[in-house]
DNA sequence: ATACGTGCAAAGTATTTGCAAACGG
DNA sequence: CCGTTTGCAAATACTTTGCACGTAT
């Protein structure tokens, strides 16, 4: 029942491998980085720091939205999380799998939703760019702004 | 010489089209208006609202700030401009041209520059995902995060 | 003439930083 | 233990809004 209660460490999730990278880089791990890294492995997509702050709260840790920012920059600069701008002036933040799903995003013009898709073909085209880009791409990211069916004016 | 003092309109310009548009849509071409657009319109890339303002100023027209804001939004509700976020925490804005060239930005992670690259097949690849999406898109945008050639690790 | 556009200054938000206390290794 | 991490509060940075005045139509 006390599922949010286990500390037992599974090594095959991003989190784990969060912290131990972190670790080994010569970071020690906080209390306030343990329960956003853990946090941000259960976020499915981006969501904003002030999101973050109020999730890990909700979960009964008392973290400062202060540590919010700070951990995110932290993973920003390991590469261990993406930073996602959708258009609305407010930073959004996932995690980067080094395996496993990669995504990206639709805002709706209308209601602000974020959604996320995925498309092989798309990504195959970005990295033809990357390669003979001239640059180290390390991530990307698409953002298609429109209305979605609901804000679309009836046909 | 003194080029920047042409006050003619050339009909096929994007500055033009776009005061057409506006005052068609029930807007009155203000002074400062008119001098941003006109701005935008020998911008080649995409630039934030303080660059804007700077250039603006440094123009000889004496426009506030908030004016900056407030022009580029109403530019942003028609579709005229785009903002894009290259992930710094600061909107930069860029004409959207109908007819002509289209960009997409790659963002260097050690020294900040940003830089416009184009691509057909990845602009194919994007179009089908839009196509396919539900969404009525009407802009999107790629940015690629990496080290450029002069802040990369000599190999 | 009259409502809209504008400049300036003040306010609002998201994010960052300073600091003393808590804590990991 | 000692230096990193943390929570809180204060500071900063970008953007928005209020208001009086100018100006396009």
């Amino acid at each position: 029942m006390v599922v949010e209660n286990r500390y037992h460490r599974d090594m095959s999730t991003w989190s784990s491998e969060v912290q131990d990278r972190l670790r080994l880089a010569g970071y020690r791990n906080g209390a306030a980085r343990t329960a956003l890294v853990d946090l941000l492995d259960t976020q499915s997509c981006c969501a904003s720091a002030a999101d973050l702050h109020e999730a890990v709260r909700r979960r009964g840790r008392n973290v400062g939205l202060a540590s919010v920012y700070r951990v995110l920059d932290s993973l920003l600069e390991s590469g261990l999380v993406q930073r996602v701008d959708v258009g609305d002036g407010v930073a959004r933040y996932e995690p980067v799998r080094t395996s496993g799903e990669h995504h990206h995003h639709l805002v709706c013009t209308g209601c602000g939703k974020v959604e996320a898709f995925t498309d092989p073909s798309l990504e195959r085209a970005i990295h033809r760019v990357e390669e003979t880009s001239g640059y180290a791409v390390d991530t990307h990211d698409v953002v298609l702004h429109g209305a979605c069916a609901d804000c679309q004016p009836a046909a």
